[in-house]
DNA sequence: CCAGACGTTGTT
DNA sequence: GTCTGG
DNA sequence: CCAGACGTTGTT
DNA sequence: GTCTGG
């Protein structure tokens, strides 16, 4: 799964890593080595201009809060989607069928439980997982817009773009790749990366938005994610993440 | 009919 | 134990 | 995801 | 908004 990630990259690297437009407007970014959910994140996403796909960085809450929604704190437990129940949950369906985006991070951390074997003092240990290549990596996600129902004279209300990562099942044991082999041993579930090809099958706006063309969509997703993270590397990091109050490049240093 | 949920993870 | 906040 | 709180009344 | 449970 996905809870917490860096996104530690310049902006103009981004934009032009995913091969999106200039931003028109100055993105409210910082750069992150300990991303949470509710955290502000640059997001990648296609909308139709005329009749052109245009693709756009946007700044999103992550944790998707749905248009129904009476507050935005249902968003502090939405920042992941399971991919095999994408198309029906209500909080997604809709979101899946015209609103794709791709999540953009430099690496994400996980936690290793302690067997049940281990002694009680045994703690989570975090790791830290990047692409080999230093390139983003793109996790599907999607995006939704809520309105703000606090009405008063002044503020007619504001829309919130939030998003949320889709994640699938872990690599099976023994696939005979490495890195594929200790994704399996770290967590059994895993966040949904896209190849460029995916990606763009991914992000097209489409005509028409059926739950079938997006059921398929998901499945693609799933079926090429091995491939992606395969290309990956684990490393076991410190413990100081955990705490959201701290930040820095020293969180991703590798320990021993 | 209305009221209330709408989610993920992991653990037992 | 469970929920909220970051 | 983890860390941290988890409550009320009344008084300063 | 839409579905489920009562």
């Amino acid at each position: 799964m996905c809870g917490r990630y860096v996104m530690a990259r310049a902006l103009g690297d981004l934009v032009a890593d995913a091969g999106a437009v200039e931003p028109k407007e100055s993105l409210e970014l910082r750069e992150s080595w300990n991303v949470a959910p509710t955290a502000d994140v640059p997001i990648v996403l296609e909308r139709t201009e005329g009749d052109q796909p245009v693709r756009e960085i946007h700044v999103a809450r992550w944790g998707l809060v749905p248009p129904w929604a009476k507050d935005v704190s249902v968003g502090s437990r939405t920042f992941n989607a399971r991919s095999e129940t994408v198309t029906e949950k209500p909080t997604f369906r809709a979101a899946v069928k015209a609103r794709r985006c791709a999540v953009p991070v430099d690496g994400y951390y996980e936690w290793l439980k302690p067997g049940p074997g281990a002694p009680k003092s045994a703690k989570k240990r975090p790791f830290y997982i990047r692409p080999q290549d230093g390139r983003p990596i793109y996790f599907a996600g999607l995006y939704e817009w809520w309105k703000d129902g606090s009405l008063t004279e002044d503020d007619p209300g504001r829309w919130l773009l939030s998003c949320t990562i889709l994640t699938g099942p872990s690599p099976e044991a023994d696939s005979g790749d490495d890195t594929l082999d200790q994704l399996h041993g770290l967590h059994d579930r895993l966040p949904l990366p896209m190849d460029r090809e995916t990606m763009d099958s991914w992000l097209e706006p489409q005509k028409l938005a059926s739950a079938e063309a997006a059921g398929h969509l998901v499945d693609q997703v799933r079926e090429q994610a091995n491939g992606t993270a395969s290309a990956w590397v684990l490393d076991e990091v410190g413990t100081a993440v955990g705490n959201v109050r701290n930040n820095g490049p020293e969180l991703i240093e590798p320990i021993v």
